[in-house]
DNA sequence: CCCGGCCCTGAATGCGCTTTCAGTAAGCGC
DNA sequence: GCGCTTACTGAAAGCGCATTCAGGGCCGGG
């Protein structure tokens, strides 16, 4: 942007017929005589005066804005979490700007790097991490300085490698609950839809799901394992190819809640019936599963209070030495998606 | 946040050996000699410096990131919106942070306020407006001196007072296409849940489907129409209340699609079947509605390129003298929430 | 061999604001 | 009435950086 002319705090001192120093405090609230202060409070208006956050922020001032950084909000697991987070920063008076990184860990260090530069008073990172440990220690490299210089910062969902206060869903806990809830009802042939293996949430459910089903007995084919990205669309395509190898699967148990939905019309696209011909069971218990038709089993977390535990970490003082962890959620939830094999 | 002590562009330049100078070329690719460049290049890197943008952006450099200013990004209808800025945006090597304003008009200035603070190169509001003539003026002083100064606007959906490059979704028309077709299905008993009265979409919406009703003969009595928010559990709300009342209508028409499904649900719950005992048809097309059982009617809004219009114009120099409008989308969708009466 | 010109570097300036520091006028006690 | 504290105000410094301006090597041409 090309700043033509823009309405400096000077121009306001003179037409208050002040110093600057006055406006300044004037502006403020800091002591100033209340007829100065009404003068100068009259002209800032007249001139539709607006303080450059950036002279301000640089001369010491600390700003009000924190960032939220999440794989995609449009996808209804961030957008709840996101949700959580914006009503904790409210109650606080403070202002929330997202950003989307589309799972692109370059994007995501650009905007963490903005977020530093711009010296914001906290940021929250939501979602999975990347299993390459170069990306992860790039961002720890970008984040340390911030952390340094009294930045505040929390993570909902990445552990193993970030070394700050941390929000974590029982991912792996909950995917094995899931096994055993399906195992009870009596299913012994499974489908996975699992999504990128670079993201950790994908190894913690799968391999919870997985070696629950090991101590029972059952073992996972890979060829009952199919991969696709963590969208509606991804599920259904990989749904889609399941099928057409021939499902010999009674269950599918799609790692995201999301990735279920998409299966689900796979399987009503096909002509089967959820949950008589296949059940279907997801994770995360997003607000939508319960309108769908049937309502989907699922593991629930309690997406809006993971966002607001961060908001609260990132808000709180760490007295301890220690990093501060918050396990949550975890909970199998059966609907209708899922039946009883007899 | 405390700036306790930050790794400055003279601790880079110190450690180089070289001058302030030569290490803001280095950083920023201006001519200087490649030995030189390195050297300043490995003292930035092994420092872990991050320039300070508010200094940057306070010594002439320009951002690169804009604001997006939306009602709830966990609306499927925005989140769509915003997907299709952030794409474009992308493509031009653009970051984009976004704000969710509760439909707060006090919230919404503070948020452009902020974003013109820290003189972003362009403002995007996506979203109704509101009909209270206070805030918009409001708005439009806020924005005003942004424009003056070089900032670029531009608004998805928001009409009448705003004086910004727009692009508008066909509401007023796309509901009276929508009357018409359900007409067409031979329904004469109408009901509709409305939104918030204080946004324009609202009016624009109900009037044009009042108005082609009118045109037919058909009168919507004031007891048919109810009021929720725009939310999947306010469209739950206002059809129960409906169906307290004792539902005459056989065609019910949401606003939006949200509260479409909340009507759906409502119904289902109450033992009614759709579109058997009730049609439903809903406005915006949002992706989830084709996974709905059965799948919804509506009115389909190009939601995405909504989004990239809207980057593209900010984006673009205006050369006229008029500000630009584009409109967009309304085309009635049949699907099988609506069925014909016989 | 000397001088003009070019390219690169460093010193210095200013972006708009907050804040310290010093200065002035007013208020108080003796 | 005088000295001293109190209460504001104004001048000025400096936040971190981009950038202009001037100075100093270096090369090529005369």
């Amino acid at each position: 942007m090309q700043p033509r002319t823009h309405v400096t705090l000077e121009d306001v001192a003179r037409a208050a017929d002040v110093s600057l120093a006055t406006a300044s405090r004037a502006l403020n609230g800091t002591r100033v005589t209340p007829h100065l202060r009404d003068r100068v409070l009259a002209a800032a208006e007249q001139l539709a005066y607006t303080p450059n956050a950036h002279a301000r922020a640089l001369a010491g001032a600390s700003h009000r804005t924190v960032g939220v950084i999440c794989h995609d909000v449009s996808d209804p697991y961030f957008a709840a979490v996101a949700g959580g987070v914006m009503r904790v920063a409210g109650d606080n008076d403070l202002l929330v700007m997202l950003a989307s990184t589309f799972r692109d860990p370059e994007r995501e260090i650009a905007y963490v790097s903005m977020l530093r530069a711009e010296r914001a008073p906290a940021i929250l990172l939501i979602g999975s991490g990347f299993e390459d440990p170069r990306w992860e220690r790039a961002l720890e490299a970008e984040l340390k300085p911030y952390l340094d210089g009294g930045g505040r910062v929390a993570v909902v969902s990445r552990h193993r490698s970030l070394r700050v206060d941390s929000v974590l869903p029982e991912n792996r806990a909950g995917a094995a609950a899931m096994a055993r809830a399906l195992l009870e009802l009596g299913h012994r042939r499974f489908a996975v839809l699992t999504g990128p293996p670079m993201l950790t949430t994908v190894a913690d459910r799968l391999g919870g799901f997985r070696d629950e089903l090991k101590k029972a007995g059952v073992t996972l084919a890979v060829t009952d394992i199919v991969e696709g990205p963590f969208t509606r669309d991804g599920g259904y395509g990989a749904m889609s190819e399941l099928l057409a190898r021939g499902l010999e699967a009674t269950c599918v148990f799609a790692l995201t809640d999301v990735m279920a939905i998409g299966a689900c019309a796979a399987l009503r696209d096909h002509g089967l019936s959820v949950p008589n011909d296949v059940s279907v069971a997801g994770f995360d218990d997003i607000p939508a599963v319960r309108d769908l038709t049937p309502p989907l089993t699922t593991v629930a977390l309690p997406l809006q209070q993971l966002g607001e535990k961060a908001m609260e970490l990132a808000l709180t003082e760490n007295t301890g030495r220690r990093r501060r962890i918050h396990r949550m959620g975890g909970e199998v939830v059966i609907r209708a998606s899922t039946a009883k094999l007899t």
